[in-house]
DNA sequence: CTGTTAGCGCGTTCAC
DNA sequence: GTGAACGCGCTAACAG
């Protein structure tokens, strides 16, 4: 029924190992023969099977995805970008969805990747005990979004930066009462809420802004949970004039909370983002904007060139993309009467 | 280095035939064996290899998935949904991003899925010549968004009715002049849009609405194309008081496109989308629910059970989930003083 | 209940 | 330049 390698060397009249030989372009075969043996191998419509390949072989020109989210804007648009270099390359993309915590255990207590794959790419740098299991696996590992960790080559933003342009912004609007919406509470562990919290305190403190608790509330990077803390951000005793979100979906939910408070932006509540989401530039939104497709692609390219050439030094440990600040309608100086 | 069944074995003192046996959980072996061979292979942390299981075994526990633009929520919302459904099963998921042409001819000419996969799922019906290469793939098929195919277990909605909705909407307002965002020059061949069109063609007829050609325009399915399109609409002798988006992206360009001519929805041009989108609600657009989610998810299971009873006769060929019109603010009867 | 014997389909030595 | 033999790690059929 499946054709199999010995079928098309009975065809053409030679051995299975010349097959495998002419059609994987290796020496030692006479072109003559070469171009018979592909010629009867299209026709017979044989492809070689990729279990039996990488059992006798160890390659499985395969890469490992692993993902959290894939759904979301920012996930979905890594992994299409990275699968895009990775199928051009010849490699085959093994996805791992993990965004709940029990697909994550099962994940990294049976590593379903083992013996399966070439290389592994991490679409959120998994913690330091995940991490070393997938250091176990014994090939080369890359990375994007969180802090630098051995044995991975990451490629990252400076968040530091990017939130500090955002707060600073509105800082120098004038604006003194500056809330955050975070997304600490997920239930992965990373970097980058940190970072870009450190950045909102760091400019508070800068620019003599008491830092006051009441005005971060967390939005769990969903639009959902933006919307949530920014309502609770409204009910406090003194509401915040502007708010920083850590990310564009929580943004658009804190302006939807606003909305539904009949507060307008920017007059009554200024409001950045961070991201800079396809659909930012229709809401308005003013934004701290990062390569989101070419962290992805960058990261499959370091890997592949990884698996190229194993002997070469690794890629730096961390590749830094570019940002900016993209001011649109969301921001503007504090309204004078007030915030209500 | 790696360890593999034949070390297990001998660690726990039986043959390779027993490991394979007890760690697979099936009939045949003592439960006192079991479970001290379950014991060696945790503590030699052994995994079986499924290169050389499914080798042997023909089975890989691996499912094909084949998904244009993986990026766009709607796609990536419900490869999200499938592949958990997936996993949860023990099923790996290879991913086959098929956005470009390119990548499509890639994909289908070598079927780097034959022999790897248990089954494939195309978020994306196929056209006739794809759908029979991947027929030949001899393994069950499912599929999400778009018209039956032979061999496909297809989970959909009633596109017309969904389309005919959100017309007979926005004619029921009072519309008579009504546009059309579709995505007909996408480079895949499917129904959907032709549907959304025929509903809405139908729907005018029935209204006794003359339809005008020029009040139809082609955004393929990104904000960008929308807002092209909107743009395009705006530009005729007689623009449109309200449009009809085949996506909600579409809508939210038009909207874009609206708003820096300075024209307010849904006072001057009413506005409906189609999907339901995540943020459909941040803007407040009007549009057409599907469970988007619940499509891949559905999928996904007809295909599992379709693995686990292969003599059970098919699913029904196409599976329709159900659909419903939102009302939020991008509607409204047309403005009495004209669009201008 | 358990061990032995054969492959699964291919890549990789070796010989020639 | 080409073929024969072996092994990758596992599962399946057959003995016992």
């Amino acid at each position: 029924m499946t054709v199999s390698i010995t079928d098309v060397a009975r065809a053409a009249g030679v051995s299975a190992s010349t097959v495998s030989r002419a059609l994987r372009g290796r020496p030692g075969v006479s072109e003559e023969v070469r171009a018979q043996i592909a010629a009867v191998a299209a026709q017979l419509g044989y492809i070689a099977s990729r279990s039996a390949s990488s059992l006798a072989s160890g390659r499985t020109y395969t890469i490992g995805v692993v993902a959290p989210y894939i759904g979301r804007w920012f996930f979905g648009t890594v992994l299409d970008a990275a699968e895009q270099v990775f199928s051009a390359a010849g490699y085959d993309v093994l996805l791992y969805n993990l965004g709940s915590p029990d697909a994550r255990k099962r994940f990294f207590t049976s590593l379903p990747v083992r013996k399966r794959v070439d290389a592994v790419l991490s679409l959120l740098i998994p913690d330091p005990a995940e991490t070393a299991a997938l250091r176990s696996l014994g090939v080369p590992l890359a990375g994007t979004v969180g802090g630098a960790r051995d044995g991975f080559t990451v490629v990252g933003i400076d968040d530091r930066a990017g939130a500090e342009s955002a707060v600073r912004h509105l800082v120098n609007l004038g604006h003194r009462r500056i809330g955050m919406i975070s997304g600490a509470s997920g239930p992965l562990q990373w970097t980058t809420p940190i970072d870009r919290r450190q950045a909102y305190l760091d400019v508070l403190a800068e620019a003599g802004i008491e830092h006051d608790p009441a005005l971060e509330a967390d939005g769990g990077y969903t639009v959902e949970g933006g919307e949530r803390a920014m309502t609770a951000l409204l009910a406090t005793s003194r509401p915040p004039t502007a708010v920083f979100a850590q990310s564009d979906e929580m943004a658009m939910g804190a302006m939807r909370a606003l909305r539904r408070h009949r507060l307008t932006v920017p007059d009554d509540v200024s409001v950045v983002g961070f991201d800079d989401h396809e659909l930012a530039e229709v809401v308005g939104l003013t934004t701290v904007s990062q390569p989101v497709a070419g962290q992805g692609a960058e990261a499959a390219r370091l890997l592949l060139r990884q698996l190229d050439e194993p002997d070469a030094e690794r890629p730096a440990d961390k590749v830094r993309m570019p940002i900016r600040l993209v001011l649109r309608e969301t921001t503007a100086p504090p309204n004078p009467r007030g915030p209500q």
